[in-house]
DNA sequence: TACTGACTGTCAATTTGTTTACACTTGGCC
DNA sequence: GGCCAAGTGTAAACAAATTGACAGTCAGTA
């Protein structure tokens, strides 16, 4: 997953085009590497361009004038960030952050539209992708706006859970991952000890158990019909 | 704005298709009238199929176990709802429901998809009204996340008076437009009387004022200078 | 003009989460 | 093995927003 094409070649955003407009692609992208906190672009930029993982996870995140942070999500190798691509000229809203030292292709804006535009066989999947961003996007406004903190930390374990559980495996399998309560505070908009009683509460229906920097959740699916309940 | 050829044309979304291909399109679509209050499509359905408004006024919203209600967005006559078309097989995620009585025109998921694919060159356009949709998103998000109830909804009331402003005129001039405490309370996922202190607050600012079912903003500019100096 | 339903202002009690402060683990590294 | 930075648990004081309760206002309609 190291190498420019390979990386151009399974990103789901790219799935559409053909073999050789990838290869193309690769050609055009530039490589460039970021140290562990080292910023790649912004908040508020107004660059366009479209950025792949090949290395390391990137942190897509933005703060607050009195210096909280808020952590939309943190991106592992093979994902793609930057969509504001799609619509030149919109400054990005949220900024991204090399979250450990990572290696990142990107596309120029106009190397990107003008491929796509020549290869239209891919927009139905690069629309298809965009819209599901636009999807989980919906999926966390409506819990931010319409659950209390617990139901929206249930959720948000299971969906870390799914994101790390690649193996397609479901259900009644205890998922184990690291995460420290700080990032999921910071990834939820609350403080380090509000999630600690939170967590403490989840844990104390045996629905998970938490170490220092690592969560496991007991049973998904018991947890899933848990924080169903709430409102 | 009332037959389906006219709507389908102004419509942003559908813009790069050529008129041709936007008559099929009137053709094939689905006239619907509902009443003030009927669903449209509750959250969570599995149609995919794309919505645009000829008549009323349409609430993007959905519920919690508690009867809380969300407010996503209240959409006008031209707006179109519905994105997940793109996604075919995503539930959606907020639900539709009339606003006022309204007329809407429907176009099945195949029939749209299709008539993209036979005419791709209206891709751009429609990818990057999605990838704007997904943009608004991510400021929702931000402003829940990081921002204090003053400053959301001082920056949602400017977005607001925005929507209505269609003139184009900007600044300090100001900005009228009809909206109960009520409504806003939903769309921020507050109550009406933690809105009305915080509209009171800013009102002490000389930088609005509100009467019954409407608010006036004063001063856009000053407006918006004072919410930015807040977190 | 009186009636009515939707909208509104206000306030105390209560819940909920943050702030502040401090002592304690953990795990990697020299 | 000991050092140290990052991460963690705990609790009281505090701030902010919701709840619940009630009286008042507005605009449209009979």
């Amino acid at each position: 997953m190291n190498d420019v094409l390979s990386v151009i070649e399974t990103c789901p955003l790219l799935e559409g085009l053909p073999g050789p407009a990838k290869l193309t692609l690769a050609e055009q992208a530039r490589n460039r590497a970021y140290g562990a906190g080292e910023i790649i672009y912004p908040p508020g930029a107004l660059q366009s361009s479209l950025c792949i993982i090949a290395h390391g996870r990137v942190r897509i995140c933005a703060s607050n004038i009195a210096g909280r942070e808020a952590i939309l999500a943190i991106l592992d190798v093979g994902a793609w960030f930057g969509d504001t691509v799609f619509s030149p000229g919109m400054p990005r809203v949220f900024g991204a952050t090399a979250h450990e030292d990572c290696q990142v292709f990107e596309i120029q804006g106009e190397v990107l539209r003008a491929t796509l535009r020549d290869n239209p066989e891919a927009y139905p999947v690069a629309l298809d992708q965009v819209s599901r961003r636009l999807w989980s996007a919906m999926s966390v406004i409506q819990d931010d706006v319409l659950r209390g903190t617990e139901a929206r930390i249930g959720r948000r374990l299971l969906f870390l859970a799914q994101m790390h559980n690649h193996s397609g495996q479901d259900g009644n399998v205890a998922v184990s991952f690291a995460l420290t309560r700080e990032l999921l505070a910071n990834m939820m908009g609350m403080t380090r000890q509000g999630v600690h009683r939170v967590l403490k509460n989840i844990e104390a229906q045996g629905l998970i158990e938490f170490a220092y920097g690592r969560v496991t959740i007991s049973d998904p699916e018991r947890l899933s019909q848990y924080v169903d309940r709430l409102d």
